[in-house]
DNA sequence: CTGGGGAAGGGGCCC
DNA sequence: GGGGCCCCTTCCCCA
């Protein structure tokens, strides 16, 4: 199968892709009670690590090796609570809200580490560029998938997915439509009000709501945003930001202290001004994080030097509001109006490349998609099950038995990945796999009274739930077995092993006949068919058998690319031969065609048309020449088929020889063969 | 160019 | 769940 998805492709992923299609699926490391660090630290899965400031705060979120693409992460965990159980003294910096038809369903709060996960750690990607992770509402759960293939000692950035951009958009033309729209059209050329315009009410997103940002009835003065993160005091805990002064609300609403637009805006406290996190829900850890915010431009911290010039907007950069990243997404956004995402730059100068109209782009894919040198190539240590350490230790060790894999490397990231498409109702964009679902892992089916696994990918079944497992490889991409010597993968034991022997030169099997070895039982048992002379590969059109299907499927190229002059004016049907046509409009489309008789009969004109006596005929051949060139063609033809064949044989025989002799036009030679009907020959008479 | 043979990979079934 | 096996397919090379 080819994976030649790009990550253009899951650009234009909405949520449900991304949970349908994510091939690998990292748990968190499941938290021993007895350990002093908080839930939030040990959580994390064993293929990520944290990066600590001096005074051993977490910053951020690092991979400790290769993460292919399509990878997921979480759910995101925390205090749940309702709209009317959130405590009055609650820190909603770390508050998710989640939805479901359009209903606030509860706030995830990410804030107590005891009771949140490592991805409260994770911090936002500050452009496209460094973004790998993107956050999506499955069901009542949040998310992170890899968007692209993360390096080692890469730091995970998380941005939202397009809904979300759109849900939080929408939530907020939906606040202050009107406020913000006077307020800001002039400063944003009217992108965002483009972008609510359309978001709210030209176009319906019909899914799961979910907002991220404190809630409507949210208190001002519990709205954390960017601005404080940017004067923040690091609390005691190091898990939040002491608030200072309320910024302009509708700035933080509006996202406007957002990077791209900070430095523009003349009513900002520039340049430090980080995202507004109350917003989002991203939260940022590291030290000095906010001034690395709006630190696109000056006064960044660790400012990666392209970074100094990706222009957040200006003049040839149309300005964006929500979703700042939202390049990645062509397909939520609007066409009209100023938003042009592929003006944007990446941390080289270059703008992006320009993005395919959303009509182009594949809406969903069956498989995950790899990038270069994704999915497709991956070995087990880049598809860590259940949060186990993908780490190059566990690659499997180079040793002749080394292509048995670790149990970390075990098929179970495939298990994993499919279970979570299986789990999910196609036809619903709600993942049944929240808390407290039990959802079955594969679709049984039965088939005369045996029970069958499908695979919701391709539908097809097995009867073995270990054959399935196995089969769904093929749409994960994975392959835990690698040789050692030439890091070729495969996604069967067997089929390494049988590689092996490339390595080893051992052919163990032995042809009887000439002593000939092979290293596999099918090549002996093709190259015993020259002894046997058996060729079960045959031409229907020239009768030529071949021992290998690809010498028959190359020669049928022979037919097809050779001219056939002659056209039947009814059916279109080409011919090499003058008189096979005629005999194809007597025996076939002049009379009604529509019987399984006469379809027969076109298969048999058409293969003798093909055959070596047709080819022995002359144009000017008589009917009496044709019918035994006929005569002689089924004969060989049907020399060792069977009694139905030989039977049904003579029934077309005499349908042949009846229109060939029928009392019509003899057959004109002609000088010119083009397309021409016969029929007119015939009924002119 | 075409047919023929071998090498190798890949999917699936059965035990 | 894993191993063994079979069948199919494709690629490559050669005559």
């Amino acid at each position: 199968m080819k994976l030649e998805s790009s990550l253009s492709d899951m650009n234009a992923w909405r949520e449900v892709d991304f949970a349908l299609n994510c091939t690998y699926i990292v748990p968190d490391q499941v938290s021993d009670p007895s350990f002093s660090l908080p839930k939030a630290m040990t959580s994390i899965p064993r293929n990520l690590t944290f990066d600590y400031s001096a005074d051993n705060e977490v910053t951020g979120v690092f991979s400790k090796e290769y993460i292919p693409q399509g990878t997921r992460f979480g759910p995101l965990q925390g205090d749940l609570y309702t709209k009317d159980s959130v405590p009055k003294e609650a820190n909603r910096k770390y508050f998710w809200r989640i939805y479901s038809g359009g209903q606030l369903q509860h706030f995830i709060d990410g804030y107590d580490v005891q009771k949140s996960n490592w991805m409260r750690y994770v911090n936002p990607a500050r452009c496209l560029a460094e973004q790998n992770l993107v956050a999506c509402q499955n069901g009542r759960d949040v998310y992170f998938y890899t968007i692209r293939p993360v390096e080692p000692k890469q730091e995970l950035l998380v941005w939202y997915s397009q809904e979300f951009a759109q849900r939080l958009c929408s939530q907020q033309g939906d606040l202050r439509h009107s406020e913000f729209h006077l307020q800001t059209q002039q400063l944003l050329q009217g992108s965002v009000y483009d972008c609510l315009k359309v978001y709210n009410g030209e176009e319906k997103i019909d899914v799961e709501m979910l907002e991220r940002d404190t809630p409507p009835d949210t208190p001002d003065d519990q709205i954390m945003d960017f601005s404080r993160k940017m004067d923040r005091e690091e609390d005691p805990e190091g898990r939040g930001v002491i608030p200072s002064p309320q910024p302009d609300r509708r700035e933080a609403l509006l996202g406007l202290n957002h990077p791209y637009l900070s430095d523009h805006h003349p009513s900002l406290p520039a340049p430090h001004r980080g995202l507004p996190l109350h917003l989002h829900g991203l939260y940022g850890h590291r030290e000095g994080l906010v001034s690395s915010y709006p630190p696109l431009y000056s006064h960044s911290r660790h400012l990666q030097p392209p970074y100094q010039f990706l222009p957040p907007y200006g003049p040839h950069y149309p300005r964006l509001i929500l979703p700042p990243y939202s390049p990645p997404f062509p397909s939520v956004i609007p066409s009209r109006g100023s938003l042009r995402y592929s003006s944007y730059l990446g941390t080289d100068g270059v703008p992006y490349p320009p993005i395919a109209p959303p009509n182009l782009l594949p809406v969903s894919l069956p498989y995950a998609p790899s990038s270069q040198g994704g999915l497709k190539e991956l070995t087990p240590n880049v598809s860590p099950p259940r949060g186990a350490p993908a780490t190059p230790e566990l690659s499997p060790p180079a040793k002749p038995d080394s292509y048995h894999p670790s149990p970390e490397q075990s098929p179970s990231s495939c298990e994993e990945a499919m279970n979570l498409s299986l789990a999910l109702n196609k036809s619903s964009t709600a993942p049944r796999n929240g808390p407290g679902h039990k959802s079955l892992p594969y679709p049984l089916k039965k088939q005369n009274g045996k029970i069958k696994y499908e695979c919701n990918i391709c539908s097809k079944t097995f009867g073995q739930l270990s054959n399935l497992k196995v089969h769904l490889r093929v749409h994960s991409g994975e392959r835990p077995f690698q040789c050692h010597l030439c890091k070729k993968s495969f996604t069967q034991l067997a089929h390494l092993q049988k590689h092996h022997l490339v390595h080893t030169g051992e052919k163990p099997h032995e042809c009887q006949v000439c002593h000939k070895r092979f290293s596999s039982t099918s090549n002996l048992k093709t190259h015993l068919r020259l002894h046997s002379g058996e060729k079960p590969y045959q031409c229907k059109l020239c009768n030529t058998k071949f021992t290998q299907y690809i010498h028959l499927k190359l020669h049928r190229r022979l037919h097809s690319s050779r001219d056939r002059p002659y056209r039947c004016a009814l059916c279109s049907q080409t011919f090499f031969h003058r008189f096979s046509l005629f005999v194809h409009q007597r025996s076939c489309c002049l009379a009604n065609s529509a019987g399984p008789v006469n379809v027969h009969m076109k298969e048999m004109v058409e293969r003798f048309d093909a055959s070596q006596e047709a080819d022995t005929l002359t144009e000017t051949a008589s009917t009496s020449q044709v019918g035994e060139a006929v005569e002689h063609w089924l004969a060989r033809t049907l020399e060792g088929e069977g009694k139905e064949d030989q039977k049904e044989a003579t029934v077309l025989l005499k349908a042949l020889t009846a229109a060939i002799n029928a009392p019509v036009t003899p057959m004109v030679p002609s000088a010119v063969p083009m397309e021409m009907n016969i029929l007119d020959d015939i009924l002119s008479v």
